[in-house]
DNA sequence: CTAGGGTTAG
């Protein structure tokens, strides 16, 4: 190399160098600033080997791939050479993917390429430029680039063929992914994984599976995105199941695996699972930091052990490097309804380190204010997103503060911040602010945000059943069955409440009334002989939170005394020693009368209760809940 | 001197 470096030493042999060519090179690897990368440009230049392709390749790579990179200065270096080379091209074309508004760079690149230079574009060229098409959703020239490959026969290049299948899968056409998989003579690891990652990208686990399963051999990555899959899908079981298969007769897991599977365990409110998978990190001597350390803070918040999960994170001070741990604390706060904590959380993150929020930062934090009844706190964050840290609010800020006043009471500036936002608002916001007016039975603003819902989303049956259980609320059947009927008419299902409670690494599942448990018997004679009990302690049912239409009052009680809020206490109570804390999960919010029956249960029979629901968390003890009532 | 597959958060 250094022989080819010396033709071009000659240029300048008036002038001594500081290095040789290859002291040059190896300078190059060491850069540590962009400062130090233009002193060895300067030297390049000085002794024109910067003429040379391989320097000039190594300086645009650093200028690409490093922390401090830089693409304007590398797109100068690329136009100042005279006819840049394959490795040139590739490179720059490499350089532009991930920069998501620019990758159309890499694309605009090649065609010049292709059109204007003689070099002939080449395996590596298609892998970058393919991979350009997927990330800028680029359909049409992503095919035509495809064909291009063919003709040159680069069809049996394996990498080229992946890329192609990864592209298909990427822009929504796994079909066609599935078409190029099979037609492929040339198939390795990657190839099944792609294809598999592509079906679970689609949301078709059985596609997926049907793959794993028919695959010739399985590595880590096979299993871990088969893991993850079930989790994005909300198949938190079988994402569990997997995990364990995968221990018994598969690789063993990497951070990426244990990762899905706590979040697994966290949405199913595992707790004794999640605890086993935190004693197998530690026994295999896995470096608990970062996503890890946000994996299992985020498992033991959500599984309702908000203190363990601020314990582990005080403990692991050094590895707090990034923001995912800040925001799984502060998001366990949040859900706990421990608002002062969050904010005292994101302060210490602000003070005491040097990481930036983000989005997710904002959301949790918005939350701790909303669910703390924080409404000064929120707008103050609120406000200062923007202009202090540089996140422009998206429509889930503005839901948080939607919820975060009408819930307050603030209806009318709950409604103008919808109207006054710059994005579109949707379903979920318009939801939130119909929420806020049942909460303060502002009937008049409900029907008419009920009408905006409808209008822009007729199928949404979640509006539907909140707007006719507020009129059942206020005892106007009449309407209230109209909305009902046309809820039927319209096929539409409302999602039934689940409850479901965790005893000894099982998962028990109840819906309302539900009979189909084994324990059945000994559950529903339980809840009679617990309802007597609540009733001396001063327990009284609030039928009004029965919203179907039912004019026995006695029936009334018996319909909430199914709720399967209920049916998962009086399992828990049965198959738990005495004083042994009870956790529960419901789908939903969970009901008014629940709410109030907990309170009692959780002093007659002497037991912390937790309950998570859609929201947030509630920690009964000694007839009080941590919502204070507010939720 | 340039290649490919898998994580989490409201």
């Amino acid at each position: 190399m250094d022989r080819c470096f010396s033709a071009f030493r000659t240029v300048n042999k008036f002038k001594k160098p500081l290095y040789s060519n290859n002291q040059l090179l190896t300078l190059l690897d060491t850069c540590k600033a962009i400062t130090q990368i233009k002193q060895i440009h300067a030297q390049l230049i000085t002794t024109s080997l910067i003429l040379h392709p391989i320097p000039t390749t190594k300086l645009l790579k650093l200028l690409t791939e490093s922390s401090f990179s830089s693409l304007t200065y590398a797109h100068l270096v690329f136009e100042q050479f005279p006819s840049p080379d394959i490795f040139i091209y590739n490179t720059m074309i490499k350089a532009y993917i991930p920069t998501a508004q620019f990758s159309s760079n890499s694309i605009v690149l090649f065609k010049s390429m292709v059109r204007d230079s003689a070099v002939v574009p080449n395996q590596y060229t298609f892998v970058f430029v393919l991979k350009a098409c997927s990330c800028g959703l680029r359909i049409s020239e992503g095919e035509q680039i495809c064909v291009h490959a063919i003709k040159l026969g680069l069809d049996g290049n394996v990498y080229v063929m992946n890329v192609i299948i990864k592209m298909y899968a990427d822009l929504g056409l796994i079909t066609l992914a599935r078409k190029v998989f099979d037609g492929s003579t040339s198939r390795d690891l990657y190839s099944w994984n792609s294809m598999i990652s592509g079906y679970v990208g689609a949301g078709d686990m059985c596609g997926a599976r049907e793959l794993f399963d028919e695959m010739p051999e399985r590595d880590v990555v096979s299993w871990s995105t088969m893991v993850a899959g079930y989790t994005q899908v909300s198949c938190f079981m079988e994402s569990i199941e997997l995990f364990h298969e995968m221990l018994q007769k598969g690789p063993p897991p990497n951070e990426f695996t244990l990762v899905s599977a706590l979040a697994a365990c966290a949405n199913l409110l595992a707790l004794d699972q999640g605890k086993w998978i935190h004693v197998y990190i530690k026994k295999e001597g896995f470096k608990i930091k970062d996503r890890l350390l946000a994996g299992l803070i985020d498992m033991y918040a959500k599984c309702g052990e908000i203190e363990f999960a601020h314990t582990i994170f005080k403990s692991l001070d050094s590895s707090k490097q990034t923001i995912w741990p800040w925001n799984s604390m502060i998001g366990g706060f949040a859900i706990h309804g421990r608002s002062q904590e969050a904010i005292n959380a994101f302060e210490q993150m602000r003070m005491t380190t040097c990481i930036a929020p983000n989005k997710v930062t904002f959301i949790s934090l918005l939350t701790a204010c909303s669910h703390g009844k924080l409404v000064a706190e929120g707008r103050q964050y609120f406000e200062s997103m923007a202009s202090s840290y540089g996140v422009d609010p998206e429509i889930e800020h503005y839901g948080c503060m939607v919820d975060l006043l009408g819930r307050a009471g603030f209806l009318k500036e709950a409604e103008d911040i919808i109207v006054a936002m710059p994005v579109p608002p949707d379903t979920i916001i318009w939801g939130a602010l119909l929420g806020a007016c049942r909460i303060h039975r502002d009937t008049e603003m409900a029907e008419r945000i009920g009408k905006v819902i409808r209008e822009s989303n007729p199928n949404n049956v979640g509006c539907s059943v909140l707007l006719a259980n507020m009129y059942s609320s206020r005892g106007r059947w009449t309407e209230a069955n109209l909305v009902r009927e046309k809820v039927d008419l319209s096929g539409m299902k409302k999602t039934p409440g689940c409850t479901s409670i965790e005893l000894n690494g099982m998962v028990h599942q109840f819906l309302v009334g539900d009979r189909s448990h084994p324990q059945t018997e000994q559950i529903y004679s339980f809840l009679d002989e617990m309802t007597a009990k609540l009733r001396i302690a001063g327990y009284v049912p609030e039928i009004g939170e029965v919203l179907l239409d039912i004019y026995d009052e006695e029936d009334k009680e018996t319909a909430l005394a199914r709720h399967s809020e209920k049916l998962a206490i009086a399992f828990g109570l049965i198959n738990t020693a005495p004083k042994t804390p009870i956790r529960i999960m419901k789908n939903l919010r969970v009901c008014g009368d629940c709410h109030e029956a907990t309170k009692f249960i959780s002093k007659v029979y002497d037991r912390e209760i937790i309950v998570r629901d859609r929201l947030r968390f509630h920690h009964f003890r000694d007839g009080i809940c941590s919502c204070k009532d507010y939720w």
